[in-house]
DNA sequence: AACTGCTAATAATGCGCATCATCAGATTGA
DNA sequence: TCAATCTGATGATGCGCATTATTAGCAGTT
């Protein structure tokens, strides 16, 4: 028979005093000006460990409470493969995050998901009631679910960095500008001068930002830029060849792995004839393939990172929190928009510049 | 301003009926012979579909219904890199039934790891009751833990296959057996006889099974059963060496990349001085390693056959359920503990035996 | 003795939903 | 015509908890 869950009220009972005083002790503060004496605080608190109570999540949620659960929705499906080699990462160290918070994940997994895409429609989105916040993960269109999360102050935090809207919309992101702009700068020091961007164009941030560096760079350097945007992989390495790069930067979405083949089939050595880096992990790892030198997305860190800040985010928006302190975020600017490092990765797709070059005239006019 | 959910409540007063009437409409039967005609219902679809209308998980939880949430408690830790590479296949099952069950995941990453396993404590226990149903992942030994699981009546499924009170455990197990005893058919039809095994000694049940499946192979062909179990690579590689043997059959975590390489550096090929036959996946597949010939654990398919299988426990095991058949389970003994068939695997870890070899000192005697 | 001011606690309420018991009205039976 | 039956719905209740409003007890004042 199913044996029932001990309750505040059993606790209650054994200490000998009401429900709601054993709910004073649990929550620590008094909301208004209820004391609870040391002695009373003592036997609750023993009976509790005795019968080893446990509140409800369930209950907690629903009276408004924290249930220590949070949540994690991922526009993008989860499947097929592909993306899940890239989102596993985000999500190792969201539990990673979880577990020393000592917080619950709630994957909401039950939104429809249309054309290989999850909505958070009006129904997924009173599912995320249950937890206390919630973490978004993935490209996001939908203007209106956002005016929604706003509108409900329900607490959130993007992963990935949030352009337009941004400042009112907590993330976490990388610094793929930062990154891709060091790349740059690794190839000039290597002596290369015709250096191209790989790269599909989009209004996704992380392209957006890439773009960003390298023109940035390219112009700080001096050198023209040129792009490569063709969603074809052998027309791709054919007119690398044809622009006489010496190297470039791929967006690691470019099927780079099928790039250099291509382009060694083209009679181009990498990285002996053309250097490649890499703006980011490549989305799917092959069993041997090359090591690849370029930047790499933090994205463990990301997904730690993004959860501390919901955390935090949560109790600060808590009603307590909001009665104690009388404002309703603590939470400076640096802490609500997050830019992580993206580290250098040395691999073996680098080499300096072959020597007689014609390495001048590529600069544009310095004037 | 924090514009309030929709409740059935509102739902109701659109429609113009009772909030119990909502809640009828929505769970299809009827409980207690209450009847609504077809034009109310109909009303009442309406308003849901005009307020966008969705139930909060946490009160349905609350009152006695289902969340639609299922929980996976996964008792060893799920860091560091390790166990996740292992795990995480079973997760990625999980997460495919679920989208297509509709329903939302919840992993308890709170439960206090010690010993870097975690543990389903008292407190742990009742953080459970947020789900409908449970997943338990992972090796598994306190027994006060699980008689509470079957006192309380809630519903859970053990992926792995549970030897000792097996037959009260639901669950969806790998044949670990049936696999063991393919590769030491294999190993024969390609002429070996000295076959040994390699693998700690160990109580669960995977380890077991294998035991269990070479034993009776190896008994079946007339051939003598002989074990190496140390727990240093290079000591069992000299034994394999030592030992003459042609072939060997090597549970997964006896880092078998590292074992392969001892080997050839006593000047033993694989596959073409010692066959190497892995009993599993490897667990820590590394970069451009050996491509492994034996079977291959369905991780994927068990984490997902295990969902559904909880899927079916929890409606059957709800009230409404109950009420409405009598009976408390209608699942057969096939579906309660499933063991799914390890498909044997092609590598290039296995070749034919040297002839010539002296097989016949092998034999045991066949009287 | 009546009043104020405290401290320490309790009773009562509501969160959103499922469910049981109840009820109003329509239909049928005799 | 009045009870018996059936249809279609509603009111009330409780799940476990957080929180507000209220009260009991007591010391110190006047």
């Amino acid at each position: 028979m199913p044996r029932r869950r001990i309750t505040q009220t059993d606790v209650a009972a054994m200490a000998g005093v009401s429900q709601a005083t054993v709910s004073f002790v649990l929550n620590g503060s008094t909301p208004s000006g209820v004391r609870i004496s040391e002695e009373t605080r003592q036997r609750v608190l023993d009976a509790i460990r005795i019968t080893g109570y446990t509140a409800n999540p369930a209950a907690q949620r629903l009276a408004g409470g924290l249930a220590q659960i949070l949540g994690v929705f991922t526009y993008e499906a989860t499947f097929p493969r592909a993306s899940r080699d890239f989102y596993g990462p985000f999500l190792v160290g969201i539990e990673h995050a979880a577990e020393r918070l000592g917080v619950d994940l709630l994957l909401f997994t039950s939104a429809p998901v249309t054309d290989g895409r999850r909505r958070l429609t009006r129904d997924g989105w009173q599912r995320l009631g249950v937890a206390d916040g919630c973490l978004l993960l993935g490209q996001h269109e939908h203007r209106g679910e956002l005016q929604h999360l706003l509108d409900t102050n329900y607490p959130f935090v993007f992963i990935g960095k949030r352009g337009s809207d941004g400042g009112r919309l907590p993330y976490v992101g990388a610094d793929y500008v930062g990154g891709t702009v060091r790349q740059v700068e690794r190839l000039v020091a290597l002596g290369h001068r015709r250096i191209g961007y790989v790269g599909m164009r989009g209004t996704d941030q992380p392209t957006l930002d890439r773009v960003d560096g390298y023109r940035s760079a390219m112009k700080a350097q001096g050198l023209t830029t040129r792009f490569v945007e063709l969603d074809d992989v052998a027309a791709t390495a054919a007119e690398i060849v044809d622009q006489r790069f010496t190297a470039v930067v791929v967006a690691p979405e470019n099927h780079p792995e099928e790039l250099a083949d291509e382009l060694e089939r083209r009679g181009k050595q990498v990285p002996d004839d053309v250097s490649v880096l890499l703006l980011g992990q490549p989305h799917h790892p092959r069993r041997g393939g090359r090591n690849w030198s370029g930047f790499s997305v933090p994205r463990e860190e990301m997904g730690a990172r993004a959860l501390y800040l919901l955390s935090r985010l949560v109790s600060d928006d808590s009603p307590k929190r909001e009665r104690e302190t009388g404002r309703t975020s603590a939470l400076t600017e640096a802490e609500l928009h997050q830019i992580l490092v993206c580290p250098d990765v040395e691999g073996g797709t680098a080499a300096p510049a072959r020597t007689g070059e014609p390495a001048t005239d590529d600069r544009t006019d310095p004037a």
